[in-house]
RNA sequence: GCACCCGUAGCUCAGCUGGAUAGAGUAUCUGACUUCGAAUCAGAGGGUCGCAAGUUCGAAUCUUGCCGGGUGUACCA
């Protein structure tokens, strides 16, 4: 019985107790972690409740601390319950019996339903994340949304559901058709000489995506300047919609080179996708035709005939008494007769609920070492492949999105909730977090000149536009350089291929922990100096415990021993903390308890949507493990009884921190 | 104007659906490498939780109103 088990089977008997005794019903009833071990593992606040409940009932007053006493009796029965204490106003704390505890849970795997994940039959949801328009290289704003979706992925499949991963190609849009005027028009290239500056460019190691960055910064400077330029625009943007053609062709060589890259970006981070749709196929196989013929059977949407609006489809949004009604109206479809990227959005939004009745043909575009495929849309059917994974179809749809988008997100979900109401507005999640933005330090670090208006904000925003921002490979470079000095200094030994290898795992750690550390609606000013260090608060302290954790395993194994041996011996009956000082008792104990919380705090991350709250146990795991190690010596210990509760604790911590770790796609290294 | 987010230690941030003495990291100062690895650990100082009312046995947390900062509110995507 692992310790969520424990904490549902007392919750069980809490409220049977509560029935018997006060004749109440209790619906929900809150568990806690007491601050500190010496007042228990868990904690009930549940008889402040039930004297508030007591006094609605009945009108009496009564002493929370007098029910908790009677819960006691109750509770103290309990299987794996060592004692309760009623303490403070009125908590019900409980202790579990320690060594009952851990000679059962000492092998227990830390998060056992992710196995689930893997079966056919377990519930299916995607998640979009990613999406950086294919125009340019990734910067450090796209690296959070991308690490923020992955991370949930994987604490999604750590709570046992089956996820497939999105990633959303705007492959015909107007950043896109900025980077072709600037191909066509200010650098003079057509298709073959592209491709050929292509080529230069990978043989030179300067990629192609980081090419388009500096050239759509250009062209974005030009606009400013050159009206005809803007023009020419709209023109290219027409070409690219309606396909066929050689600017469409260009944009669609300019469009899948960058999405190349920014996969191999994001797979450096150890980021995977299994399918990307893109915008070409839901224009070219009419996906909003479909969802537009629905909306207006079911009357979802109005036709305009009067007033600024005129010659619109717009789907009424909100109420704003008082003030002209139809500024709640959406517009999704122009009185030209296009649709909005809103509509489109809809319309997508209803075939990843597979509600749409339409399907995209699929072809595979990459595949990764690990042997994994993912699949890109196409609209020709002669190139599709018809034995393909079925995509699309999740009972529910996460849309990691930043929050200035709230609003659009918003409006696909009540348009989506309109068409099918029975699946509602919950089927839609948009998983919106605040930018990463630059300190003006950091900004003119980059090299950019700032106003003074500028150099008096509290942070600067990115603009690719403007060429602004922290390209994500140049950062993980640099996050590489300075670990490999790092390691040259502690292990000259290594070969370079090793030494690198750990170097990157330490790049990764510290960047992916950095962006998972803070909360979704904390607006991060990104500072070189924060990002870059490894001290502290870090991915790479967490990945330090797990690795010193391992090298005691590893020293234990030169002398023959294993975990399993230890685990086998604490089934005698004998064996109780007892054998040490009651502080020492505590700390072990605290560590044990502690490494059995990570599925718990998986399923609160998972249920808040929130990856911080899993970043913040991985950080107070490791921190307890290094108290723990400082303070107990594992290989010198003699006596059989303190080594077995050492080496076992000192394996559940390390096993958890791993698996906590790998659910932020952090890996351990052999050694750092 | 309206909607959403933020305001907690010098700085950067946690604080779960109200609960125990408001916590981390960093910076500053002081200690600890002959030990399973010092990318570590121990200790010290540092707080009118933006302000003011209200609800409650109890408020950093909930409600309202202010103040300050940010984002959105396109026939752009």
């Amino acid at each position: 019985m692992q310790l969520t088990e424990i904490q549902e089977s007392l919750r069980t008997l809490v409220r049977s107790t509560a029935l018997d005794a006060f004749n109440i019903e209790l619906e929900q009833i809150v568990t806690e972690y007491p601050p500190k071990t010496e007042l228990g593992d868990l904690a009930f606040p549940v008889a402040f409740d039930l004297a508030k409940r007591i006094k609605q009932a009945t009108g009496e007053k009564s002493n929370p601390r007098t029910i908790a006493e009677t819960l006691k009796t109750a509770l103290g029965t309990a299987e794996f319950v060592g004692r309760v204490e009623v303490a403070g106003a009125g908590y019900l704390n409980v202790f579990i019996d320690r060594s009952k505890y851990l000679a059962e849970n000492a092998a227990a795997d830390p998060l056992p339903q992710r196995t689930t994940s893997l079966d056919p039959a377990a519930q299916k949801v995607c998640v979009e994340h990613t999406s950086v328009n294919p125009n340019k290289a990734a910067h450090i704003g796209h690296v959070r949304n991308s690490v923020l979706g992955d991370t949930f992925v994987r604490i999604l499949r750590a709570t046992g559901k089956r996820v497939e991963v999105q990633n959303y190609i705007d492959n015909t849009g107007v950043q896109v058709a900025d980077v072709v005027v600037g191909f066509i028009y200010t650098e003079n290239k057509d298709l073959a000489a592209i491709k050929e500056l292509d080529a230069g460019l990978t043989a030179d190691g300067h990629s192609f995506d980081f090419y388009c960055w500096d050239l759509y910064a250009r062209v974005g400077q030009a606009y400013k300047t050159d009206e005809s330029l803007k023009e020419k625009r709209a023109g290219v943007l027409h070409l690219i919609e309606e396909g066929n053609n050689a600017t469409a062709d260009l944009a669609d060589y300019v469009a899948t080179r960058n999405v190349e890259c920014i996969l191999k970006t994001m797979e450096r981070f150890s980021i995977e996708y299994d399918l990307l749709p893109r915008e070409s196929e839901i224009l070219h196989l009419h996906f909003w035709n479909k969802a537009f013929e629905r909306m207006k059977e079911l009357g979802a949407i109005r036709f305009e005939y009067h007033g600024k609006l005129a010659g619109c489809w717009v789907m009424p949004f909100g109420s704003h008494a008082g003030t002209d009604e139809h500024e709640a109206d959406k517009i999704l479809v122009r009185s030209n007769g296009t649709v909005t990227y809103t509509g489109k959005d809809i319309a997508y939004q209803m075939w990843k609920l597979g509600l749409l009745g339409l399907d995209f043909y699929y072809r595979p575009f990459h595949e990764y070492p690990d042997g994994k495929k993912v699949w890109i849309t196409t609209a020709i059917k002669a190139e599709a492949v018809s034995e393909h994974p079925a995509f699309g179809g999740g009972e529910t749809v996460y849309n990691v999105i930043d929050t200035r988008q709230s609003y659009p997100q918003e409006v696909v979900r009540m348009g989506v909730a309109a068409i099918v109401p029975d699946k509602g507005e919950a089927a839609s999640v948009h998983l919106s977090y605040e930018m990463v933005a630059l300190s003006p330090p950091a900004a003119e670090e980059l090299g950019f000149q700032l106003s003074d208006e500028d150099k008096k904000r509290s942070f600067i925003e990115m603009s690719g536009r403007k060429g602004l921002g922290v390209k994500a490979d140049e950062l993980l470079d640099r996050l590489e350089i300075n670990a490999l000095a790092e390691v040259e200094s502690r292990h000259a030994e290594e070969p370079d291929e090793v030494r690198r290898s750990i170097a990157h795992q330490l790049a990764v750690g510290a960047l992916r922990y950095f962006l998972l550390k803070f909360t979704r609606t904390t607006v991060i000013v990104f500072d070189f100096k924060e990002a870059l260090s490894f001290e502290g608060e870090t991915g790479c302290f967490c990945q330090y415990s797990a690795v010193r954790a391992n090298s005691i395993f590893r020293k234990l194994a030169e002398k023959g021993e294993s975990p399993e041996q230890f685990q086998a011996s604490m089934a005698s009956p004998a064996f109780s903390f007892d054998v040490f000082e009651p502080e020492s008792a505590d700390q072990i104990w605290a560590l044990a308890i502690l490494a059995s919380r990570l599925s718990d705090t998986v399923r609160q991350a998972a249920e808040q949507n929130e990856p911080a709250i899993l970043a913040k146990y991985t950080f107070n795991l490791a921190k307890a493990f290094n108290l723990f190690y400082h303070n107990h010596k594992i290989i010198v210990e003699e006596d059989a009884a303190r080594r077995t509760i050492l080496v076992v604790t000192a394996d559940m911590a390390r096993r958890s921190l791993t698996a906590a770790l790998e659910t932020m796609g952090i890996e351990v290294p052999e050694r750092m």
